[in-house]
DNA sequence: TCTGGGGTCCTAGGACCC
DNA sequence: TCTGGGGTCCTAGGACCC
């Protein structure tokens, strides 16, 4: 740290850039630990939130838990074999995003400068609070404190000189403590490290790694395999040598907008009957489009994605997308691009007989004030027989809006019989995982 | 026993333009 | 004889993250 070495002044000047003054604090196991703060009988248990030991996914796992090697997208069958005596419980989705925005708000009370990632995730620039709270580590030790004792719940918390070094800090630091990476001995804290810690670096990858005798982040960094880097992509390699450069980027974002707006839903193995296709991509459009509309956005691309599922070959995934001149937020519209999308999809594909999952995704976002969709009628839509024209779209999509509005998403729409059937997680759940548009 | 739902980013090839 | 180079947009697939 180049601390200030001046004759002539003897007040010691921080240079914050050089110093850990970036935090990433993230709550540990946050649904598994807000169940348990619910239920206190819960305390100290291996349970799973969401699942069953019949179906459905486990959408989190306590700490008891993972150290049966249950993990969140885990079938629940699967989890209950790795612990038998592993407790499902049912998810109070509220709860999360109440308590996740109150301990939002504990971050919020040492800095403004808060980039949250995630429900339970966020990171801090604390450069301009080291005169009033004290240092990065002292200033980490105090939300952990307040979280645990005003909330009820356990964060972890990694301080560094970058936003990268900060995020490994606080897996590090898991569960339920601090890291405080000096600056000065970052490679030291790096070069023991799994690479699976790397942003980026997932199971794949990791194996490519592991076959080629490369462990940790260390060995990593010291590679200089060119074929290792193609095999890494630009963006991860440039991550590693930017660890080893001292280079990363480091600059704390605000809310970031959304890039695409999509929505999708398992079916379990279905036969892929016009009735289904109609069914599932219409409630799917009408969620994708009501989110657009409510922001007054609209997209050009819309990609959609589907599963194919058989017994013999598994699970296969294909997209498709089309991008159009005009941007596209109105219900109708979007089911019928997305229907056209679909049966291409299955007509490539004569071999495979079921289909999984069906997704809707709408990309190259632009900003559309209402008024702006009452004007033009596109010929090809005012030419199809027994069609609404746009305008007449529009105004079915706003009054059901306004409906919506007023009485809740459920007073008028689609009925999702279809969905309803095999529902697999509630809504509350998908509103969860929602970006700010 | 049979695998969620919301996103981001990267790559590679082809079309197209200047 | 044997065909540039750079940039942008689009599509499809895939890895990854929470």
């Amino acid at each position: 740290m180049k601390a200030g070495r001046s004759n002539r002044c003897s007040i010691r000047v921080l240079d914050v850039g050089q110093g850990p003054t970036i935090l990433h604090a993230d709550l540990d196991a946050f649904y598994a630990s807000v169940e348990q703060l619910l239920d206190p009988s819960l305390r100290g248990r291996p349970i799973a939130v969401g699942g069953s030991a019949s179906g459905g996914v486990v959408l989190a796992a306590s700490y008891e838990a993972k150290r049966f090697g249950v993990q969140g997208a885990m079938p629940g069958w699967r989890a209950k074999r790795l612990c038998p005596d592993l407790v499902f419980v049912g998810g109070h989705f509220g709860e999360y995003q109440r308590l996740a925005d109150r301990v939002m708000a504990v971050l919020y009370d040492m800095t403004p400068h808060v980039e949250r990632i995630s429900i339970d995730e966020a990171f801090l620039d604390v450069a301009g609070s080291v005169h009033l709270f004290g240092p990065p580590a002292t200033i980490g030790a105090t939300i952990r404190e307040r979280v645990r004792s005003e909330i009820g719940l356990p964060i972890s918390v990694g301080a560094a000189r970058t936003k990268h070094l900060a995020k490994i800090a606080s897996q590090v630091a898991k569960p339920d403590g601090i890291v405080v990476v000096d600056p000065e001995r970052e490679r030291v804290f790096l070069e023991p490290l799994p690479v699976g810690l790397v942003w980026g670096v997932g199971p794949v990858t990791q194996e490519k790694l592991r076959q080629r005798g490369i462990h940790t982040i260390g060995q990593l960094a010291a590679s200089s395999d060119t074929a290792l880097q193609s095999l890494l992509g630009s963006s991860i390699g440039a991550k590693v040598f930017a660890l080893a450069a001292n280079d990363d980027e480091r600059k704390v974002e605000g809310v970031r907008r959304a890039g695409s707006v999509g929505a999708q839903s398992a079916f379990g193995r279905r036969d892929p009957s016009p009735d289904l296709v109609r069914q599932v991509l219409g409630h799917l459009a009408d969620r994708v489009a009501g989110r657009l509309r409510a922001k007054q956005r609209a997209g050009r691309t819309v990609t959609v994605r589907v599963r194919f599922s058989s017994r013999e070959r598994g699970m296969r995934a294909v997209t498709r997308s089309r991008t159009g001149k005009e941007a596209v937020s109105t219900t109708l519209t979007l089911t019928e691009i997305a229907e056209e999308l679909v049966y291409a999809a299955l007509g490539d594909h004569p071999d495979e007989a079921t289909i999984s999952l069906l997704a809707i995704s709408v990309s190259n976002l632009v900003d559309q004030p209402v008024l702006q969709l009452e004007l033009p009628v596109l010929p090809d839509e005012a030419a199809r027989p027994g069609s609404p024209t746009g305008s007449a779209r529009w105004a079915v999509d706003t009054s059901m809006d306004a409906v919506r509005r007023k009485f809740g998403r459920a007073a008028v729409g689609y009925a999702s019989t279809a969905l309803s059937e095999h529902a697999t997680v509630p809504e509350e759940f998908r509103e969860l995982a929602e970006r700010e548009l």
